[in-house]
DNA sequence: TGCGGATTTCTTGTCGACAAATAAAATACA
DNA sequence: TGTATTTTATTTGTCGACAAGAAATCCGCA
C-alpha cells in the first residue's frame, strides 16, 4: 500500500476526502506530475485514493471551476493546456496585479502581515541558495500571495492566486527544461519590495513590482522565444 | 406540474441538468429572490427540479466556487452574505476593471464585437425607457461584459463577470428598496464609452470608463449610507 | 486492401440508499 | 422552573450500481 492510500483510507473524517483529492490533483498539476492534455479517469483516481467516484468527481468539479482542468462532455476530463498563444495576456493581468496587490500591501498592511511575508522570503532565499527550483517556485508563490493578503483586497487576491498558479506550472516548465542559475537577483527585488511595504511608500512599491513584473515576463519569454533547433545536417 | 418541473423533466438530455439548475439558482439568487443567507436544501430542490441530488450538488459546488453559495461543512449551504463592510476593495475593483477593459477593447475589439455591443446598448437604453430596473441591471451587465469579450482578456473578463455579478446583487436591492427615477445619463455614458472604443480612442475610452465607474460606486455609496431613521418621537 | 456500418467496450452522468454529523426535541434532575 | 443530558430527526457526505453516450473494435463487402 502506498502513503498516498495509507493517508486517504485510515479513517478519514467525513467531508476531507474532498479537499485530499483536490489538493492532492492540484499539487500535480501545478507542478507538471500530470502534463497538460493528460486524461484523468475517475474510477483509476478513486482506486488510487481508496474512495468512491463521488468526491473525486466534487474535486474535478472545482478544479475546473478554476480552469485547472477541462471537461468534456461525455468524455474524459483533462489536464487544462497551457494557452501559449496568448500568453501576452496572462503577462499583462500578472504585471497588473503584482502592481496592485503591492500597493495595496503598502498602504493596508499590519505588522503580523509583515512576519508572515518576511517568513516566506526566508523560505524562498533558502531555495534559492539550495539551488532548489521546484521549492523556489513555489516559495515564490508563496511570498506573493502573503502580499496580497496583506493588500486585503479579495478580489485581486483571487485572480493573483490563480495567475501565480498559471505561473507555477509556465515556471516549472522553464527550470525543467532549461537548467540555468537559479536568479539571486530575486531575492534582492524581494527584499527591496519588503522595505517598501515596510515604510508605506506606495509609489517606490509600485515602481519595484512593475520592474519584478518585468523580469519574469522577460524570463518567460525569452524561454518561449528561444530557439530550439539542432545543429544537425540533413 | 409548474413550468420548472416541466422543462426539467420532460427527457432533458444527458449532462443538462446541472446547467438547468446551475442557471436557475444563478439567477434567482443575483435577482435577490433567494436573498442572502437563505438556506439551500438539497433535496426540496431535487424536488422541485425532479432530479436526483447528484447534478443539484454539482450545481452547488460550481456556484461556491464562485463565491456565489456558503457551503457550511455537515450543514446546509447558505446563499452568500453581501459584505457591506468591505465594500470599498469591491468599488476599488470593479472600478480597475471597468478602466481595464473598456481600455482593451479600443485595442483589440473588431467590427463584430462592435455590433455585439450595440445590441446590448439597445436594449439597455430601451430598459431605461421603459423605467424596467430589473431589466436595466441585467442589460448594463451584458453591456459591459461584451465590452470585456471585445478586450480579450480571459483573466480580467472573469473576474470583471463576477464583479458584474455580484454589482447586480447590490444594485438590485439598490432599486427595490428606493424607487428613484433610472439614471438616463448612463445611457448618454454607454453611447461615448461606444464612440471611444470605435474610435480606438484608448484615452478617452479610459477617461470614460473612470467616471463611468465612479457615478455607479457614488450611486452605491449614498444608497448604502442613506440615513433610514424614521421621524418618530420616543 | 480499403471503407462503411454494426457491435462491443469503456467512461461518464445519474440515481436511490445508507451512514455520519449536526440541530432540534424530549427527558431527567436539581 | 431552569439546566444538563439523552434521544430523535433532519440534512449532508459517501457509496455501489445502472444506463447513456462516445470511442474503439470487429465484420462484411467491394
Amino acid at each position: 500500500m502506498t502513503q498516498a492510500q495509507e493517508t486517504a483510507s485510515n479513517d478519514r473524517k467525513r467531508g476531507s476526502g474532498v479537499k485530499y483529492v483536490y489538493d492532492t490533483l492540484r499539487d500535480e498539476i501545478l507542478d507538471l506530475v500530470l502534463p497538460p492534455g493528460s486524461p484523468i479517469d475517475e474510477v483509476q483516481l478513486s482506486e488510487r485514493m481508496s474512495m468512491s467516484r463521488t468526491p473525486i468527481r466534487e474535486a474535478l468539479v472545482r478544479l475546473a471551476g478554476e480552469g485547472l482542468v477541462t471537461t468534456l462532455p461525455n468524455r474524459s476530463t483533462i489536464v487544462a493546456h497551457i494557452d501559449f498563444m496568448n500568453l501576452y495576456t496572462f503577462f499583462d493581468a500578472l504585471t497588473l496585479m503584482y502592481r496592485m496587490t503591492t500597493r495595496l500591501a503598502a498602504e493596508y498592511h499590519d505588522p503580523a502581515d509583515l512576519e508572515i511575508i518576511r517568513a516566506h522570503q526566508a523560505r524562498f532565499a533558502a531555495a534559492v541558495e539550495a539551488q532548489d527550483a521546484l521549492a523556489m517556485i513555489a516559495t515564490n508563490r508563496d511570498f506573493h500571495a502573503s502580499i496580497a493578503e496583506a493588500g486585503r483586497n479579495p478580489y485581486y487576491a483571487s485572480l493573483f492566486f490563480r495567475l501565480l498558479d498559471e505561473g507555477r506550472r509556465i515556471l516549472r516548465l522553464y527550470y525543467s527544461s532549461y537548467q540555468d542559475r537559479l536568479p539571486y537577483r530575486f531575492v534582492e527585488e524581494h527584499d527591496q519590495m519588503i522595505a517598501a511595504i515596510a515604510a508605506r511608500d506606495i509609489a517606490t512599491a509600485d515602481r519595484l513590482a512593475t520592474a519584478h513584473a518585468d523580469q519574469i515576463v522577460h524570463q518567460i519569454q525569452s524561454f518561449v522565444a528561444r530557439d530550439r533547433r539542432m545543429p544537425i545536417a540533413i
